[in-house]
DNA sequence: GTATGTGAATTTCTTCACAGCA
DNA sequence: TGCTGTGAAGAAATTCACATAC
């Protein structure tokens, strides 16, 4: 599962450099996996293929986009606008996806008020509230990790139930609320594995 | 292995609050997972539990730490610094694991020469050059997926070894560089699957 | 009683290898 | 010939269950 995403991009980027169809070798070249492994992926997704052909990329991209249930239109709210959490709001790659970026909230009333992406940042107090007037889905919190727990409760109370969470702590929320964490040290100290390995 | 990393910050949080020992139990509660895995895992490291009392934390950290390379001195370079680029290169968990951001590049003459955490940004042209200077083993790639591929190729010369690549797209590059992906879009994506499979 | 460490059992994931189609 | 789809084989990861230690 983690793979088809992967998948997704890769076919975006041939249809952009004009392929039509893809080999199930080709597509394992690129993304780094085997033949064999992609055709036993793509094989639940349905019969995609055409035997001395290969697969029909848009067809397929389209069929992915629908597992994975990237229909535009969810709505995601932002929390915790520093640094990272600008970043977030400003990326291009999640509009083109289809998500919508409704709400922007931090702490600091210096901010509040203020705009970014043509949106107003909003008090967090309010988070809860306004996350719920805005029929958000998804939340992204990108607060410091002392502030993550109690805004992850805020938004499960509204309503969301997927939530990207930057803060490096792990969020205890009800069930139904899906968390993935991304962990930007965790990412570099598993290179640093590598490198050591790498230097005997 | 993509598991120690999520057991060493668990330990330090539980430190923090105070704790000297640990049980798998706990440990499994705290990262989502179960006591057996736990003690699987931490078995491969050698024997840092006592029977009936837990695991020792500042014992089993350092061991984590030790493993994954964690000592500190890695220097990391970011290129590109755009909003993101510009959010990593201020972020502290990275200094606080032992990590020294000690270069940072961007192609834009406007920020060239401008400061940014301590640090002169420095032309994209020089990258090569300046980050072998720089001893880097490290760089973290913030530029738009087109500029990617060869932003990685003249990490590589400069002798980098490990990436870790915000970019949506696949770098290929010699097998002695190890590269580690974090595409923002997959993660929603990938949540976006959740979403749907949760309102049936 | 509580909790580890670990072989064995089980489950899951990956790769192989080949029939069948273009 | 080139390529898919897939059952079977193989490898890897996870969980069980229990002997052992505190």
């Amino acid at each position: 599962m983690e793979r088809l995403a992967a998948y997704l991009s890769c076919l975006r980027q041939m249809q952009e450099e004009g392929s039509h169809t893809a080999s199930s070798n080709e597509i394992g070249r690129r993304v780094g996996s085997n033949a064999a492994q992609v055709r036993k992926d793509l094989s639940y997704l349905g019969q995609f293929g055409r035997p001395g052909v290969g697969y029909d990329l848009p067809a397929l991209a389209r069929r992915i986009s629908e597992v994975l249930g990237l229909s535009p239109g969810h709505r995601v709210v932002v929390v915790g606008i520093g640094s990272l959490g600008r970043a977030l709001s400003l990326y291009h790659g999640f509009r083109r996806e289809g998500f919508d970026i409704c709400g922007l909230f931090d702490d600091d009333p210096a901010k509040q008020g203020r705009k970014l992406a043509g949106l107003e940042i909003l008090p967090v107090e309010d988070l809860a509230r306004r996350s719920a007037e805005l029929k958000a889905h998804m939340g992204i919190i990108a607060v410091p990790a002392p502030a993550a727990q109690s805004v992850a409760e805020a938004l499960a109370t509204a309503g969301v139930t997927c939530i990207l969470n930057f803060a490096p702590i792990r969020l205890d929320l009800p069930e139904r609320v899906v968390v993935r964490n991304v962990d930007l040290t965790q990412e570099l100290a598993m290179l640093s594995y590598y490198l050591k390995s790498r230097r005997p």
